[in-house]
DNA sequence: TTGACATGATACCAAAAGGTTTTATAAATG
DNA sequence: CATTTATAAAACCTTTTGGTATCATGTCAA
């Protein structure tokens, strides 16, 4: 896979606030889709459909367990979207030295 | 405007790679969006509206010149995802610890 | 002031995204 | 084996997205 497909991937997974809530529930530790789909207002195919959405975006991966398939979150591609934001730090701490001096100034 | 709706303009924003190539672009300085409609194989209206949605999520200023209108990379909303991704960094921390004492122990 | 240039605004279209209902498959359990 | 449980897969619908073509507006310059 291309790095340019990796990246369009991730980013597409992230754009979406059910997918970002998906996330943040895994960082809390691994679960089967069942478990997901009960925390949302959204049928079980609606889940199903961002899991694999996540899972193109390599941020999950799933392990078949007996009849369950577990969800586990997996960093490459949310360090593949960091790394390309963090490319423009330094503007922002540009931004914020120059704030710093602002209030400087003015106190 | 709420966190989460800037959360959600800025990761919508970063969603589209014409709209990443255009902050590429704006990290080598401010232009008229004319210059940058000159780079993509696209109308101009279509980059228009890009601009629009980059101005939504934070990521761009515009500041009327005369007639034209310049275009600058306003790092205040990529610093909210890059934000948002960074509470994940300890699971690629933990994940590139676990692959060097892989590497040092087979080596 | 008249024309040219940089841009914004509107209306429209095709494709993709996000959801639903329904059907199918495979594993655990009585 | 029959049934329940956990999930996948397919078909379908509506809204959003990314693009176009066209028209309107404001500013510079002759």
């Amino acid at each position: 896979m291309a790095a340019q497909e990796a990246q369009q991937n991730v980013f597409r997974a992230l754009a979406d606030p059910t997918r970002r809530a998906i996330i943040s529930m895994l960082a809390n530790g691994p679960r089967p889709i069942g478990d997901i789909a009960a925390e949302f207002d959204m049928t079980r195919p609606a889940i199903a459909k961002h899991l694999g959405i996540l899972r193109e975006g390599g941020i999950i991966s799933v392990e078949a367990q007996g009849r369950e398939r577990i969800n586990r979150l997996n960093p490459r591609g949310l360090k593949t979207a960091a790394d390309w934001l963090n490319h423009y730090d330094r503007f922002w701490n540009a931004r914020l030295a120059k704030l710093k001096s602002v209030i400087e100034e003015t106190s």
